[in-house]
DNA sequence: ATCTTCGGACGGTCAATCAA
DNA sequence: TGATTGACCGTCCGAAGATC
């Protein structure tokens, strides 16, 4: 179901066949507390050194650290006494690598576009002019938006009402109420009902799953990267996937703990391992691919299909390159415009411009009204 | 080694819903 | 009626294939 069809996909491809050796379990930050993540599994974020409360030495609100199961985060609690401390997760944190948030101009031009290259808001665009298109370097028409589309019952995810006793204000303490699972969890359930989440992987108690956790002060939102959040489109609901990961100095949190598959099946006290919760994709864990529930995934290799018409993808790209060698960075001065094969490129000089996705930018399409 | 192609992740927008 | 949700549609990253 799902929403945006091509988009979380993970190319279905891809499945590493039989992973290497697991890591073992690193020990517990303290007893009874969730495992911590493997080594250079994600991401690392933590916050900023500067305490705008104006207090550096003040005790961190807690430690938070991702736990499992899998697409579900929770944070820690305090440790039981401060003397126990947090040794586990007392490494400094180590240099975030992350990158700016993609920022796109609102409409790119048509040889832009259809090169699926990045443009700019001039027009020529820089792209354009250096490859001498400015001539064509217009905007493409966008294809009005489907309208009349039914949806299901909205799930809330936020504003839940909560009663002030939680230690985080607005979130009710454990075991009482009910918290939002992430649409994926809940995918099908009744609204309000509690999501199943396999028992031993219950939040202990004390814990939270990890979106409910407010940004404390002195916490800031790592340089995002690109994917490391969905927000964006969720105008300033809480992240589904972290922003803020409220971690002590010196206490990394990733976005989601464990990576499936990143260890073996978690020890139980009885040194048994409890069966391993449904992870697969399952229509019942996974089919809510509303954007906000993209899955940051590993990008898989892609494969090609070699000079075969792909046909099978997700617009109808089609491989240019016979007609039209030079697409990319074409010395396109020389480019003699090559009349386009389809009857209908009004953009399309024959440009520099490929792969161009039918129905996209560059075809305008009439006002796609539907049906209704 | 460089260029070209293009799969799909990511971003932005806005219609459909829903609560006040 | 305003807020929120969720999905449509566009942008463009980045890796693989093709070509020089
Ligand atoms: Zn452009
Ligand atoms: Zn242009």
């Amino acid at each position: 179901m799902s929403g945006d069809q091509a988009k979380s996909t993970t190319s279905g491809a891809e499945q590493v066949p039989h992973p290497p050796a697991l890591p073992q379990y690193p020990p517990q930050p303290f007893p009874g507390a969730p495992y911590p993540p493997p080594p250079g599994a994600y991401t690392w974020y933590y916050p900023s050194t500067a305490d705008p409360n104006g207090d550096p030495g003040a005790p961190p609100p807690g430690p938070f650290v991702m736990f499992p199961p899998p697409g579900i985060m929770y944070g820690y609690p305090p440790p039981p006494t401060p003397a126990q401390g947090y040794g586990a997760f007392s490494t400094p944190a180590p240099a975030v690598v992350t990158r700016a948030k993609r920022k796109q101009v609102k409409m790119a031009c048509t040889n832009c576009a259809t090169a699926c290259k990045r443009c700019d808001e001039a027009r020529p665009c820089q792209r354009c002019q250096k490859y001498g298109l400015a001539d064509s370097c217009v905007d493409g028409v966008r294809k009005a938006r489907k309208v009349g589309i039914k949806r299901g019952p909205y799930k809330r995810k936020s504003k839940l009402s909560a009663p002030e006793t939680s230690p985080y204000p607005g979130f009710p303490p454990n075991g009482e109420g009910s918290w939002a699972a992430t649409s994926d969890q809940t995918e099908g359930a009744p609204p309000g009902a509690t999501p199943a989440i396999p028992p031993q992987y219950l939040p202990p108690e004390g814990y939270w799953p990890y979106p409910y956790y407010p940004a404390p002060p002195g916490y800031v939102p790592p340089p995002s990267e690109g994917h490391a959040n969905g927000d964006g489109a969720t105008h300033g609901q809480p992240p589904h996937h972290p922003a803020y990961y409220p971690i002590h100095p010196g206490y990394p949190a990733m976005p989601m703990y464990p990576p499936p598959g990143a260890y073996g099946p978690i020890p139980t006290s009885s040194g048994q391992v409890p069966p391993a919760p449904p992870t697969e994709p399952t229509a019942g864990n996974q089919t809510a691919t509303s954007d906000d529930e993209r899955p940051t995934v590993e990008r898989p290799k892609k494969k090609r299909r070699a000079g075969g018409e792909d046909s099978t993808s997700k617009s109808g790209k089609k491989s240019k390159r016979a007609a039209n060698p030079s697409s990319e960075a074409p010395a396109a001065a020389t480019v003699t415009p090559v009349a386009p094969p389809s009857e209908d490129s009004p953009d399309d000089h024959g440009s520099p411009v490929a792969h161009n996705r039918s129905g996209s930018v560059g075809e305008p399409l009439p006002p796609v009204i539907a049906a209704a």
